[in-house]
DNA sequence: CTGAAAGCGCTTACAG
DNA sequence: CTGAAAGCGCTTACAG
């Protein structure tokens, strides 16, 4: 492991002032060019890297070129997208970007927050946890710029990216009862997290707008896993024979249309999910859902963010993306 | 924004020296437990946050409790198991992870080499965008640890964490033939990439083991998207007919599918697809797969890169990690 | 156009 | 147990 060069020895061996070379590797043009070729050549000979953090630690503003992205799972398909639109935008800034996963814990959340701001991150977009979010308030104080995604604190301390969860449950619906059916099943996660409020929300504001009550016997909260939705999902349809289901989330879906195949159902009862799943079209019927736009929900968040970090000072604001009906077949199926 | 609080200030404020602040922030046992409170109660005040880029730049080994991780692309859903389980393992050492996308492009990979090791990561975990790899040879050279997935290096000159590519689609296609059928399609990736190439051998080896040749016609290299697979394999099965079919990898998996179905032939043509896809269970019949396990290239290669990065001075050495036949109907599908 | 001095926020190495 | 001095690798602010 032999020893990394520093400015100061590429400075000697090119004999010049160690303020040279850092004008050389900065590009400042009023370098006499017969000095950029020795510094140029010293450095390569060395294999000379500049050490960003120590050149950030005096460099006005004391920027990293860093932001930090902590998600509910990096290794959830809807997340990946977001990542990637965040790393798209910050690449082009020379911003490299810190990922972290946060499981739903606040502990964690607030673990990593601290984590970051330590490493002096110039900006942090968060998917929250649940849970109070004063921390971000105080890092807020102290100069950290935010932006959240996917969950609307009360009150409002930070620019939020929201997808239209409740908007886009009662179109999901809707859909479902112009199929002319009337009873519908709900689906869905822990009531704890916003967004299975929220499109429950949308859920009961549809049948209310058509006049109807939701049937407490059609409806399950709390699914977490495709497995769990699965075997609450069979226990429902073999029970009740709903004649539509509206599920609230990705795995939910899953699992509810894997419970419809295994009760030979799937052509019965209609479906449409919240989230689009990969290979919903192959399904038979293909899986009708209200997909969301995670790449949009990551490019907002990132040029809020980029927008903070240079200084703007407005009111935060939520942004509202809005979700998508794209009907496979399982959403319109005719009633027998 | 409010400046941020110096340990020098936490100092001034506590009426202790500097160098007390850094005990009681490093935790040091060694420090009057009034002088602690003292201290504790002015970082609380002021919300210092101690700034580790700065700690570090002395520290010895000048370690950053970062490591950065170059994957093909973080949306992709194997990337991004790959990304949480290297996250896990860092996050029990306090270490973070810098993720980017190299989109299979060489020089991509060489500036965000450089961006990282710029930055003073302590490690870096590389899927090679492929092309010529001389610029690890330089880092290594200079104290950079590498580890390097999916893709094995000639000559070696990392540790590598590859899947067994060739074994497992030699399986695959011995697990067809069991089937008594005879003509194989194989529906691949571009062969500049490694892994196609390696999938590619593994057909033609369970070929010529079953005393059969691979025959042109039936053989498609270069394909990128599913959709691209689709139109291929279409035109393919409607033309000749093969009694089974080999994809090289999750698109082209899914692609496939979506021909088979379109063509109403999805009962009679055998398909088994390297690598997993969600929802394979649904689809009737359900799509047999030789899945990876990308959780255990995460873990292998960030248990590697720990070791390399805590001095383990050992040669190269490449690991295989096995892959798993997962049966679901597709690939068993009795004979007509 | 060039470079010596001071400083970024900490830690190391010492002395008390 | 405590703290003043020197230093990490750079940049800023100056002077020439």
């Amino acid at each position: 492991m032999s020893a990394r060069p520093t400015m100061r020895e590429v400075a000697a061996l090119a004999g010049v002032g160690i303020k040279t070379v850092s004008r050389v590797v900065n590009g400042v043009p009023t370098v006499a060019p017969e000095l950029v070729e020795r510094v140029r050549a010293a450095a390569d000979q060395l294999g000379y890297r500049p050490n960003l953090t120590a050149a950030n630690l005096r460099r006005t503003g004391g920027r990293t070129n860093t932001i930090g992205l902590l998600l509910d799972d990096v290794s959830n398909p809807y997340s990946g997208v977001v990542l990637r639109a965040v790393e798209d935008f910050a690449r082009e800034h020379n911003v490299v970007v810190l990922a972290a996963s946060l499981d739903e814990d606040p502990q964690r959340e607030r673990e990593l927050t601290r984590a970051l701001v330590n490493r002096r991150v110039d900006g942090l977009i968060v998917q929250p946890a649940g849970g109070d979010q004063r921390h971000v308030l105080t890092e807020q104080q102290a100069g950290m710029s935010f932006v959240l995604i996917d969950r609307l604190p009360e009150p409002l301390l930070a620019d939020a990216i929201v997808s239209d969860n409740r908007g886009g449950a009662r179109l999901a619906v809707e859909h479902l009862l112009r199929t002319r059916r009337r009873t519908v099943a709900y689906l869905g996660d822990d009531l704890a997290i916003q967004t299975a409020r929220d499109r429950y929300a949308g859920f009961t504001d549809a049948l209310s707008a058509a006049g109807l009550r939701p049937d407490e016997r059609l409806v399950r909260h709390g699914l977490r896993t495709a497995e769990q939705a699965r075997a609450v999902a069979r226990e429902l349809f073999a029970a009740h024979a709903p004649e539509a289901v509206f599920t609230s989330q990705n795995l939910v879906t899953i699992g509810a249309v894997e419970a419809l195949h295994e009760l030979g159902m799937e052509s019965r009862v209609a479906l449409v999910g919240f989230d689009d799943i990969p290979l919903a079209a192959i399904v038979r019927p293909g899986v009708s859902v209200m997909a969301q736009d995670p790449a949009a929900v990551g490019r907002l968040a990132v040029g809020r963010l980029f927008a903070r970090m240079a200084g703007d000072t407005s009111a935060p604001a939520a942004h509202t993306v809005p979700t998508r009906l794209i009907p496979r077949g399982s959403g319109e199926l005719p009633r027998l």
